[in-house]
DNA sequence: TTCCGCATGTAACCAGTTACATGATTAC
DNA sequence: GTAATCATGTAACTGGTTACATGCGGAA
C-alpha cells in the first residue's frame, strides 16, 4: 500500500489534521493520488497504532474540536526506507479505453461524443493545473528541495492532461468523422 | 465495475476460456486493464450466473478440460448500453509520483537512480508496443470498425508510455544533475 | 527430473467506496 | 431558511491481491 506513504509525505511537508489531509488529496497530492476522509481516518488510526504519527487534539472555539498529525521519528525513517525501495511499474486503468476498445459493439458515435465530454473535462483539469503552477511556482528556474520536486509532480501532471487531451482527440475523429477538429472549450 | 465490461467486450472479439482471458489481459488489453486469473473465474461465475455470459464443457485429450465462454444476447445488451453511459474521469494513482515529492525526506539521487529504473522498464514496454503497432497494424490509415478501435487504444497506450519517458527524463535531471541526459536502452 | 504451459479453482485478506450520522458556525 | 465549511467518524460492501492447490503432457 502507499496511502499510508502518501500520508507521510504530505504530513511531513506540514502537520495537519485528517480533514484537512483529505482536501489536499483532492488538490496538490491528488493529480497522483486520491482518497476520501474516510479511508484517511481509517489509515491515520492505524498509522498512530505503529508509531509513524502522533495526534494532538486542539480545541476550537465555534467549531469542532480537531486532531492534529505529525509524523514521528519512527515515521521519518520508514517514510526514508520506503523511498530507497524499488517499486512496480505504473499499471493504468482506463474505463474510456475499454469503451473505445469496444466502441464497435454499441454506437461509435456515442463513445465518440463520451470520448469529447472527457476531453473538456480533462482540458479543464489542465487549466487548473496550469494556474496552480503560475501562482505556486511563478520561476520555475530558480526552485530547489521540496518546491522543484512539488514541481516535477505538477510537471507530471500537465504532461499527462496534455497527452491525454491529444489522444482524445485523434480517438473523437476516428469515431466520428462528421466532426471535425478538437472543440474549443 | 469495468471488469465485467472489459470480459464482455474481449469475449464479444471472440469467444474463449478464463485461462485465455487472463493471458489476454497481460497483453493487449493489458495496456489499460489488467486483472488476475483468480479474478477472472470469479467474474465469469458470477456473469454467468447474470446470463451474461453461457459456457460449454470442452473435452480435450492431453490436456485438461476446459470452458469457453461466450457472450449471450443479454450480455450483448449489456455491454451495448454500458458503452452509452458515461463514467467518471480517469483519476491516476502513482506511487512513483508520491516518492519523487518526498525526495527530500530520502536521499533525492536514490529516487532519481528509481525513476531512471522506471524509465527502463517503460522503455521496453513502449518498444513492446511498437512492435505488437507494427505486427497486428502495418497499415494504420485502412483500418476500420474493431480492428480501428484496438489500434486506437493501442496508439493511446503509445502515447501514454511516450509521455511517462519524457516526464522520467525531466525529472532524474533534476533530482540528480551529476547524471545528464537520458540513457540508450 | 525439473520446469513450463494448459486449465481451473478455494480461502484469507487488504484496500477502497458508498451510505449514513452528527453538530456548530458562517455566508448568501 | 438554506447551503457550505469545519471536523470526525461507523458500517456494510465491493473489487482486487496473495497464497495455496491440483494434475497432465511435453520439452530441456
Amino acid at each position: 500500500m502507499a496511502l499510508e506513504h502518501a500520508i507521510l509525505v504530505s504530513l511531513a511537508e506540514r502537520a495537519t489534521t485528517g480533514y484537512d489531509l483529505a482536501r489536499r488529496f483532492n488538490s496538490s497530492i491528488g493529480y497522483f493520488w486520491t482518497a476520501t476522509h474516510q479511508q484517511i481516518y481509517k489509515v491515520l488510526r492505524r498509522m498512530e497504532d505503529d508509531g509513524w504519527v502522533r495526534s494532538t487534539a486542539v480545541a476550537q472555539d465555534g467549531r469542532p474540536d480537531k486532531r492534529v498529525y505529525e509524523v514521528t521519528a519512527l515515521g521519518r525513517e520508514q517514510l526514508h526506507s520506503w523511498l530507497a525501495e524499488p517499486g512496480d511499474p505504473e499499471t493504468t486503468r482506463s474505463e474510456l479505453a475499454v469503451k473505445i476498445r469496444g466502441a464497435a459493439f454499441g454506437d461509435p458515435r456515442t463513445v465518440a461524443a463520451e470520448v469529447r465530454r472527457h476531453r473538456a473535462l480533462h482540458a479543464q483539469r489542465l487549466e487548473d493545473y496550469h494556474k496552480m503552477a503560475q501562482r505556486d511556482f511563478p520561476e520555475p528556474a530558480a526552485l530547489r528541495g521540496q518546491q522543484l520536486h512539488q514541481w516535477l509532480v505538477l510537471r507530471g501532471g500537465i504532461r499527462l492532461e496534455e497527452g491525454l487531451l491529444d489522444w482524445y482527440d485523434e480517438v473523437a475523429a476516428a469515431l466520428d468523422p462528421t466532426i471535425t477538429g478538437p472543440e474549443t472549450s
